[in-house]
Formats: structure tokens, C-alpha cells, sequence
DNA sequence: ATCTTATCATGATAAATATCAATTATTAGA
DNA sequence: TCTAATAATTGATATTTATCATGATAAGAT
């Protein structure tokens, strides 16, 4: 991790938040003052669990993967985090610690903003405190879909709505890198690294998917669709 | 479900949800004016999952159980709704789509409060804002240290969770009415519901508590909670 | 290039959980 | 109170998923 700015200001950031379009001048300008940049490489530890939620990230450029350390040292990875997202967990507004962790997959440019800031900035502003609410409750929608299809469906469904959401959210592509090992993928859709194997391998048998060690391609969408929804 | 006005006005509801302090006399006076009560059976639903949120809904008094329809006519039930609590899904600021539906349990004297009005003081009162997001916030971490649990505890710990949940949240008391049926436990912890007859037994034959068709007793929280925290 | 380490892959087995079938409470109505 | 319906319980069995052991590949380091 190395901190020098390379962004030259939110305002004209190619990966900026799009609910700072709701600031004024002045209060974006704010924002730009109570900043500092860092690079991570692939592996490094962004956000801790626990720590405090002194500041709200986000990606210029890069990936990372959001995750919560559950029992017995095991992870849930919860999302992939991509530029243009507020980094922020619930725990900003409830005890002031980070929920989750976040880890850089690739290289990552990232952006710390104080919290602080941002609060403020929700009291003085409606249309900006709406539109913070707006993208929390996104995020805890999403969560709860996660919850029940996690609870709901067995291992080729839940594995094939993470295929899904790798094509439909993070890469708009049919087919992409897989940048998760199968152990994460395991993390992600609670399964052991072997049943990832496994089912990959039916997947790809059935001629759903393309497969190898680091690349995915949906061959047939319909069929990864209708896996994913009956469970 | 019958609507006549019971309860005089928010600002005395003894059941009033504690954010509402924020808002001044004019502001409470629009949501007292932009409210109706209803009373439900048990059983009767009281929001449908997918209707519009045109309403939040308050619990004068009485239970109600928040449940999400999953797959194959499944149910998930998330929590216990309970008076005080705001019940509006993330799905208000997002889809104007109730993300769950909501059942009477007991007989339920319910307030139903215009989603418009909240959206307009949050907008003006940053200071309710700020409290909404907290209240929102709150919800979502519950989601996903609930998430984690499930997906990572055994069924044991999965219900030994539930069991704490009911003691410490619901009713504050170690004993207490088992207002769900085996099934609907099943339906909050994913698991068929012999098994949750066979968790209990098991936890009743050492004696971590007692049970009975429509009671629960906890004889040795010590004991409860490390089950539910080794999973 | 070669060594080392981590990941991937596969089969065999064990553990956890769900389903099925049948029986016994309980509860709600008539 | 009696009866019908619903929920709880139990045992047997099937299914799903995890773990273990091991070898094969791939990626990094020297």
C-alpha cells in the first residue's frame, strides 16, 4: 500500500460515486479536501472487520472482495467491490465498525473519504441523505435475496447465481476471468472448495459453462438461469 | 382486520417508534394526520411481499412474523415484528416494492403510515434522516451477521440462534410462549421441521432447556449461547 | 530451467440434513 | 363433549454435502 493522490479531484473522477452529483459545489469540494488515496496489491487487507469506520472507500480502478470473517477463521465473501461503489457497511451508523473486510483482488486504487464528511453532508443536504438511504437499501435488498437463496437452494443453484452475478455485475460479459479461487467461490456460495470442483465440472459437462482453472463462459444463459431460480 | 382509530395521536402512542422525538410538532402532526389503524387476526396477512410500499406499518401491539416468499412456495421468516419497530423493507427506496410480507401472529392492532410523508421529512429533517439511515443500517447488519450464521452454522447452532433471539429480543425473558410452530421455526432457521423437533428434544435431554409443544424455558444459557456461537 | 508451493481435481467415505410413512398429541369447531 | 383437522413426534431411509487422502497442474521464486 503506497499513498500518493493521482486523482486530481472527485468532481471529474471517472469512478466517482454517482450520488455526489446531488452535492453542491462547495460541499463536493469538501468531500475532495477530506480524502487520501492508497494502491494495494493483489491480497492486501483494505478494510478490517472490527476496525472503525473512520472512512468510506472506493475503487478507482481494480477489484476487491467483500467478506465477513464468520466461525472458525472461515470467510463469507459477501460481494465483489468495483469502482463507482460506496465501500461502506452497515456498522457506519450502528457501532461505528466496520462489518466486513475488504481485500484487494487485483491491483487497486482506492479512495479513502472520511466518514465524518459524509455524515455531515447527510444532515445538511435531503437530496444527498435520500440518496445515501437509496444505496443502503439497495445493498440490504440485496443482502436479503442472498440470505433466502443461500437458505433456499441447494449447491448447483447458488453456485449458478454466482456464475450469474459474475457475468451480469461485475464483468457485463458472458464470459470473464474467474478472479475468485474455487476456495473463495466456495466462500461466497458456502460449499466446499471440492463441491465447487464438482458442480463446475457438471456445469461444464452439461454444457452450460466453459471452464478451466481460470476462465468462465456461459454457453447456454437460459439453462444457468433456470438452474440458479429453481434452486 | 377492522379500521377504526384507536390510539389518539403518535406523539402519546405508547407503542410510537422512538425516532419520531426528532421530528417537530408540525412534522408529527402531518404523520398523525397520514395515518390508519387496523386490527388483524392471527394469521392475517398485513403487507404482501411484491405490493407497492405505499404504507409503513407500525404495531400498536401484538406480534407479527416478517417473512420472505422464496422458492417453491417456501417461506423465510426473517424476524418477529414487534411494537416500536418500523416495519418498511429496503424495497421502499428502491423497487416501491414490499421486499417481504408481514402476518399477524397474535392479534395485531396495527398503524399504517404514508411512505410520501416519510420520504418528504426525510428529506427536510436531517436529523430524522440520519436516524432513518441508523434505523435502516441497523436492520441490514442484522441481515448479515443472520446471513453468515446460516450459512455457516450447523443446524444446532442455527436454532440455539433463534432460541437466544426470542429470549433476548422478543420477549426478554428466558421463558417464554413459542408463538411459531415447528415448522415455522424451520422456516426461520432453514431446516425441515423434524429436525427442529429433534434439536429441541436433543437440547432438552441435556438439559439446556426445557420445551414443550408451546413453551420454551432456557435452563442453561451459558451452555445455549456456546452452541450457538461454535455453530 | 528447476524447485517449491498453492491450487485444482478426483474418488472414497463420513457426516449432516431432508424426506417419507406412520403414530400420537392438540386445537378448533360443531 | 365429541369430532375433524392440524401440528408434533418418531423411526427408517434417501439425499445432499463435507471431509479425507492423494495425485495432477499451474504459478512463483531462485
Amino acid at each position: 500500500m503506497s499513498g500518493q493522490n493521482l486523482i486530481e479531484n472527485c468532481a471529474e473522477c471517472s469512478s466517482g460515486w454517482k450520488n455526489f452529483q446531488l452535492l453542491t459545489k462547495s460541499e463536493m469540494l469538501l468531500i475532495n479536501q477530506n480524502r487520501y488515496e492508497a494502491t494495494f496489491k493483489p491480497g492486501e487487507v483494505m478494510l478490517k472487520q472490527g476496525s472503525p469506520t473512520s472512512n468510506a472507500l472506493f475503487l478507482a480502478d481494480g477489484m476487491a472482495k467483500l467478506y465477513m470473517e464468520g466461525l472458525k477463521g472461515k470467510n463469507f465473501i459477501m460481494s465483489i467491490g468495483l469502482p463507482g461503489m460506496l465501500i461502506m457497511g452497515p456498522g457506519a451508523y450502528v457501532n461505528s465498525r466496520h462489518t466486513y473486510s475488504v481485500a484487494a483482488i487485483t491491483t487497486v486504487h482506492a479512495c479513502f473519504i472520511s466518514f465524518e464528511i459524509f455524515k455531515q453532508l447527510v444532515r445538511v443536504n435531503g437530496e444527498f441523505a435520500e440518496s445515501m438511504i437509496e444505496d443502503i437499501s439497495s445493498k440490504s435488498l440485496k443482502t436479503q435475496i442472498r440470505m433466502v437463496n443461500l437458505a433456499q437452494k441447494r449447491m448447483s443453484g447458488r453456485l449458478a447465481e454466482v456464475l450469474l452475478y459474475f457475468s451480469n455485475e461485475v464483468f457485463n460479459n458472458d464470459e470473464y476471468d474467474m478472479i475468485l479461487s474455487r476456495q473463495e467461490l466456495g466462500e461466497m456460495t458456502s460449499m466446499a472448495k471440492e463441491c465447487v470442483v464438482r458442480i463446475l465440472k457438471e456445469l461444464e459437462d452439461s454444457g452450460v459453462i466453459y471452464s478451466d482453472s481460470s476462465k468462465i463462459k456461459i454457453l447456454d444463459k437460459e439453462r444457468l438461469i433456470e438452474i440458479s431460480d429453481k434452486g
